[in-house]
DNA sequence: GCCATACTATGGTGATCACCATAGAAGGGC
DNA sequence: GCCCTTCTATGGTGATCACCATAGTATGGC
């Protein structure tokens, strides 16, 4: 097959070689990681390929485009695990508005917990160092949150909310979340989580609801 | 009175030249923007005095600790406006806790609109940037943020809350702002403001509200 | 065995980073 | 008029930044 791949001179790499490394791999969950605790300027390429363990060289082999193309992978990553978890905790709470605000603040506290509190959320780190992203990063945070807005927007229009109130409260919602990640690494407590978790769970409860 | 004080050999400089140049803050001012746009790490020194008008060599002399010294004076200042803001909505929605939040989410979505949502919360910025902060700065943004939930706390318990309610309602509306703000700023529109303070001031008004 | 491709490895590019040493100018106290 | 203090001005420090040029190794197709 090469043979016949070789002739045609537009793609010159179809076939695949039989991956050897996850050197870029590593690259990509180094970079998240790093990513969510420092911020995307104060990290550097030194560091990411340092604590990526892979070799150092090849960097520009695996990202041509360099940084910013190693951020957009990570922040699609990011962005794909996120929604898996919102899904998961939907289906787990169909119908149910009340259960599924509380299982999503019950879950973002765990993980804050678990990494002591140094994880911030990917995409408000990038949001908050937007004049040193390109349009298409932007573009990638902007999206991060526009579909997770809609997977919880969906649930919520699953419980017989209005279209227009499932989108405003998913929107409300996830802008909770994010200020409530901010408050938490301060406070290294995740107390924030609770009382928003009642704040917003009560919200759902009152009589005209619907 | 120069004459007097000049006596006592504690304390140099007590009389104060009359003041020749607003270099200093105009640098504390220009640090104070610069931060909440681009955030932290990714503002130089260079831009920060460049953009100061102010003499270029004669920062150390103002700031002998440097940047991590301005982002501290900034810090200072940023809070306090903050905070006289929140109690002025405060005296003019007394014992009104609904009218207060609407009036706070107003009141902050404006400013965001003004500067073309190009302005975050400086606390923010610097908290997602924690590693590099060294401890007195991080304490100082910490502190900014207890003391803005402390302003908010006060009025809701002016309200009638009780002190454990009103001290979560104050860290969850505080959570909410944050998270607004990154929002806002992403989609370019007040719309999240919006839909959060209709969400915490729902909270407020059922039947059993106390 | 040969070659193309996949990937690693080294060393260095100019630019910018925060920071500082040193010296000069401006102005009030005495 | 001298001095001390406040403030300005210049130029450069080593370190680190993202990025890249070049060469070497490994592997599968033929």
């Amino acid at each position: 097959m090469a043979i016949a791949i070789a002739a045609s001179s537009e793609v010159c790499y179809v076939w695949r070689m039989p991956r050897k490394t996850d050197a870029r791999a590593n690259a990509i969950a180094t970079a998240q990681r790093l990513f969510r605790i420092q911020g995307y300027t104060a990290t550097g390429l030194t560091q990411i390929i340092a604590e990526s363990g892979a070799p150092k060289g090849s960097f520009y082999f695996h990202f041509p485009r360099g940084k910013a193309q190693l951020a957009e992978e990570a922040i699609d990553h990011y962005v794909a695990s996120r929604i898996a978890v919102l899904r998961n905790i939907s289906a787990d709470t169909a119908g149910d508005a009340r259960k599924f605000i509380r299982q999503i603040f019950r879950t973002f506290a765990a993980e804050m917990v678990a990494s002591d509190f140094q994880y911030g959320c990917l995409m408000q780190n990038l949001a908050n160092e937007l004049p040193a992203l390109d349009a298409e990063l932007t573009k990638r945070v902007a999206r991060g949150f526009v579909d997770s807005t809609e997977v919880i927007a969906q649930h919520f229009r699953g419980c017989g909310f209005s279209p227009a109130h499932a989108s405003s409260a998913a929107s409300a919602l996830v802008a909770a979340l994010e200020g409530a990640r901010t408050i938490a690494r301060l406070e290294r407590a995740p107390s924030v989580f609770k009382a928003l978790a009642e704040v917003s769970v009560q919200r759902c409860s009152p009589p005209e609801q619907g």
